[in-house]
DNA sequence: AACTGGAATTTCAAAAATGAAACGAAACCT
DNA sequence: AGGTTTCGTTTCATTTTTGAAATTCCAGTT
């Protein structure tokens, strides 16, 4: 196809210049000799310009090549100091998490358990589901509830999540709640469908805020479904049902599968995979007892 | 194959920038979108850093994205510098043309039928007959006597070229004269095989420049085999053969196979093709008259 | 003069990059 | 609210680039 000028030509053309030759300009650079004979003549194609002469022993800058390398100079200038910001500032890469609420707050309050302020990657989380943030590299690392199914998302299994009813310790015995349940969980899903066939209801309070719910539910008002790492890590809250089979969920860590390579994202993967296994329960005193 | 800072990728992603997104930057660039998308995500994995956000409708930089921008404009002033000098400056290709002595005057005999200063070319003359100098770029076309027979060699014939003998004009006839040669046509060459068959002789004096032995030949002093484009252009000058058959070669222009699509060689090879198949003579005024 | 070492070019198989086309999704318009 | 347009990503066939190995040749050494 054709190209604009080439920056790369061009710097593939100093390193051959201050080299004086192919040989020592491959040591240099890792590139073979015989590519970087073609790019310097592609340049001079370009250029329209003779840069070289071509001799047995190395190659030797014609007054044309001898006024390029200069200007290739001033542009070498400016990407050595895009290599020293990178360098004197802060290379550490942010991996960008996102998982749904109860995992988010699981991770923050696990943090310690699978990251340190010396490691070469800082996470960032947020609250966004969708596999497209992946594809648009808005996400590094996605924690999702099954096996990712489109081919450019590769996915580890970490275990599996268990639900179970609860409401507040001091709900008497046999008294009689309404259910409150989450506005993503609709009718249709799981969780609506377990609670029509099981209880003949729907949810009487629905919300958007999983935190808000969970309040109320200490408050003795509702009961809800809730993930068993975060039921059973409230001491005022009892399951009224055993673990749910049907609503049990499988937990995967998904990435891109172009950055799974990447070191950092291959570390984080790593130390949440880690972390997930052990099934850790939320530390509930992140959040303030009802009033 | 690992890299360094791949400046091309700079190019790219500030064309990006500037564009807002990649649709934009594919129509300044001619690169596709997609080609342009992996091109920022190469350029953020070298540098370990996110430079865009990535949203539905473009790209919008990051503030590192934004740091970034900065530099490579930089490099861009430099970029922008080398395109005015070039397009300043002279931007006419010097095409090098190699061939044997005699063949060299004849083209600066008759230059003007074959360039003109309007020319977005410049001829440059260099005597030297090695094929290797093509391979070397040292030489654009050279003008050979036999087909190229390496790949990377391309050739065009352009007519053949008869040889005869000739002595001043003002030798009485049946006087015993003498032979000349060129030191390289020396006693294996087709002249000099033709010398002994024929005459049962080798040459007497050998001289490594042309023009010397023309001159010993016009002072009457020797008989030399010329080609008729150098013998028939002197009137001084006769034939004591008719041309010799098996000295006649052929003539070829011959280029490396990579630049025989350049513009500017083409011109010139179309030219000096136009020029050679007239079977030019000499002009003999080049030469002074002998004393 | 002969031999050796080093450099550049060429060939061709392998690897990498590219782009057309399809797809998905968000923004915009009616 | 529904339809259209625009943008970015993905897939896969095609094109381009790359590098290992071979070749050639020149400079330097013995």
């Amino acid at each position: 196809m054709k190209r604009n000028l080439d920056w790369e030509d061009l710097r593939l053309f100093l390193a051959v210049a201050k080299a004086g030759g192919l040989a020592g300009a491959a040591t240099a650079t890792g590139i073979s000799a015989a590519t970087l004979g073609r790019r310097v003549s592609a340049l001079e194609e370009s250029l329209n310009v003779r840069l070289v002469e071509r001799e047995a022993r190395g190659y030797r800058l014609t007054a044309a090549g001898q006024e390029l390398l200069l200007q290739a100079e001033d542009m070498d200038r400016s990407a050595q100091s895009i290599l020293t910001w990178r360098e004197g500032g802060s290379v550490r890469r942010r991996i960008r998490i996102s998982a749904g609420e109860w995992t988010m707050r699981l991770l923050i309050d696990n943090l310690s358990a699978f990251w340190r302020p010396d490691r070469d990657w800082v996470p960032e989380f947020l609250a966004d589901l969708r596999n497209r943030d992946i594809a648009r590299r808005q996400i590094d690392i996605g924690i999702r509830n099954s096996r990712p199914k489109q081919e450019w998302l590769a996915g580890r299994k970490v275990g599996s999540v268990q639900f179970a009813a609860y409401q507040a310790r001091t709900v008497p015995a046999g008294h009689d709640l309404g259910w409150i349940g989450l506005v993503e969980d609709d009718a249709h899903s799981p969780t609506g469908i377990w609670l029509k066939e099981t209880h003949g209801t729907e949810a009487v309070i629905t919300v958007n805020k999983a935190a808000l719910a969970l309040s109320l539910v200490r408050q003795g008002q509702v009961r809800m479904l809730l993930p068993v790492f975060v039921g059973d890590a409230y001491e005022d809250l009892v399951r009224i049902t055993d673990p749910i089979e049907s609503l049990t969920t499988e937990r995967w860590l998904v990435v891109h599968h172009d950055e799974r390579h990447r070191s950092q994202v291959r570390e984080a993967c790593t130390a949440l995979a880690r972390l997930l296994k052990q099934n850790p329960c939320l530390a509930p005193d992140f959040f303030p007892a009802p009033l």
